[in-house]
DNA sequence: TCTGGGGTCCTAGGACCC
DNA sequence: TCTGGGGTCCTAGGACCC
């Protein structure tokens, strides 16, 4: 069997243990940018707000329900869900992360010195005791089915936040009321497919018969199908290092100056090195691409890209910004007016053995890479951007996000420790 | 006025090999 | 005149996830 531990509404329920006088209260969280909500509390939804949607056009409900906003702290996020992990792991041995507010457990064994659903309703009241994050945990012998019960288990409080589905009989009733577009693996796309085939239910998909999925549908649908009908496939093992890095953003204000753009780029450019180096990879291409805001439509619309290869794969922040801001220069047209620009990095491999060129430009390799990791522990101990390349600009730039209801970082620096006054 | 960011996997088709 | 068969690798685009 496993287990799916699912924290409800994370990002909210994160900001909400830090704001104990929101409890019951509408909360949302948005993009960055501040553009869209991205996660919001049920009382939230209840006032009629909606994920997704782009915060300006809800203003009212907002003041009139008095929702509270905040901006997202990514780095707030991740010190919580490593907290909530570390709980987990204290008392199930298998336990994939499989995103910053689920984890997969895989039960095998369990069975045998414990009643589950006890044990997994005492595992999500201790995390929400030390934590103050709510969780709601679906049983399966899928992941599929387990992702099933961890939404009904949130959507019905009788559950006590465990909800098992573990006979033939569970399975069917709740393939029977589940609604269809909320099945794991089916998208938008695939929701038209099947309705158009007929199907409306995850009952009525889980029951047709193996030839007819293998006719109209390839290896995603044919999983889906099995992972429904109780046979495990899905391997989600988690993934040592990317394949690809990317940063992009869209900016606070348009800019149309090459001198900003060139510090947006090398700045994005910069965090893809460092998360480059952190999992000890290095990089064969750069990718840069730059767009217009394709919402304005009485301005000149524009969007480009190009990549550029490194000679030497590489992690060094130099090298890959360089090479972006070479990209930029190529494809930058000076009558536009941009609101978004990304660098991406590709061709990514370990950096224990990188083939070297004999006409290396870069002279001493080993003497930047001593450089970079110097640059990295002082980032780290000090604070972001403590060390930066200077074509990066300061720290005031019209480009830069809004975030106008950032909550500090409480748990990761310790100059925005929270003060408590009893 | 204001509209997110970061990924993976699969497949079909083209280029190329013998 | 008649013009094969069996592969691999790469890439772009689609679909999906959080």
């Amino acid at each position: 069997m496993y287990a799916l531990i699912d924290c409800n509404s994370f990002f909210a329920s994160v900001e909400k243990a830090f704001h104990p006088g929101l409890r019951g209260k509408p909360v949302c969280v948005l993009s960055s940018n501040d553009g869209c909500i991205v996660a919001l509390t049920p009382e939230a939804k209840a006032a009629g707000l909606h994920r997704g949607e782009p915060i300006f056009k809800c203003r009212e409900a907002v003041e009139r329900h008095h929702v509270k906003v905040f901006s997202t702290n990514m780095m707030l996020y991740a010190a919580m869900s490593k907290r909530v992990t570390g709980i987990i792991r204290q008392s199930i041995e298998q336990v994939e992360n499989y995103s910053i507010d689920e984890s997969f457990c895989n039960l095998d064994g369990y069975e045998r010195h414990y009643d589950i659903e006890d044990y997994m309703r005492q595992v999500a009241q201790r995390i929400t005791t030390w934590t103050d994050i709510p969780v709601s945990v679906g049983v399966a012998p899928t992941k599929t089915l387990a992702k099933m019960g961890s939404k009904f288990a949130k959507q019905y409080r009788g559950y006590r936040g465990v909800c098992m589905i573990d006979t033939d009989e569970k399975r069917r009733k709740a393939l029977e009321l589940f609604d269809l577009a909320d099945v794991w693996g089916v998208g938008r796309r695939s929701l038209e497919k099947l309705h158009s085939l007929g199907v409306t239910t995850p009952l009525q998909f889980a029951d047709k018969p193996l030839p007819w999925v293998r006719n109209h549908f390839s290896k995603p649908g044919y999983q889906t199908w099995l992972e429904l009908n109780g046979h495990p496939c899905i391997d989600t093992a988690e993934l040592v290092s990317r394949q690809s890095i990317g940063t992009s953003r869209t900016f606070g204000d348009m800019v149309c100056t090459l001198d900003y753009l060139k510090a947006a780029v090398a700045t994005f450019a910069a965090s893809c090195a460092t998360k480059l180096r952190a999992q000890h990879s290095v990089a064969g291409t750069v990718t840069v691409f730059i767009c217009s805001n394709p919402f304005r439509d009485d301005l000149e619309q524009y969007s480009n890209a190009g990549t550029a290869l490194l000679h030497v794969p590489t992690a060094d922040t130099i090298e890959i910004t360089e090479a972006a801001l070479g990209v930029l220069g190529a494809i930058w047209n000076g009558r536009i007016l941009y609101k978004r620009a990304g660098v991406m990095l590709g061709a990514i491999s370990s950096d224990a053995c990188v083939q070297q060129k004999l006409f290396d430009p870069i002279g001493n390799r080993p003497e930047r890479q001593d450089l970079s990791r110097t640059v990295d522990m002082l980032n780290q101990r000090y604070g972001l951007k403590t060390v930066s390349l200077a074509v990066e600009g300061e720290s005031v730039q019209p480009w830069k996000v809004h975030c106008d209801h950032k909550t500090p970082n409480y748990l990761t620096d310790i100059r925005e420790i929270l003060t408590v006054r009893i």
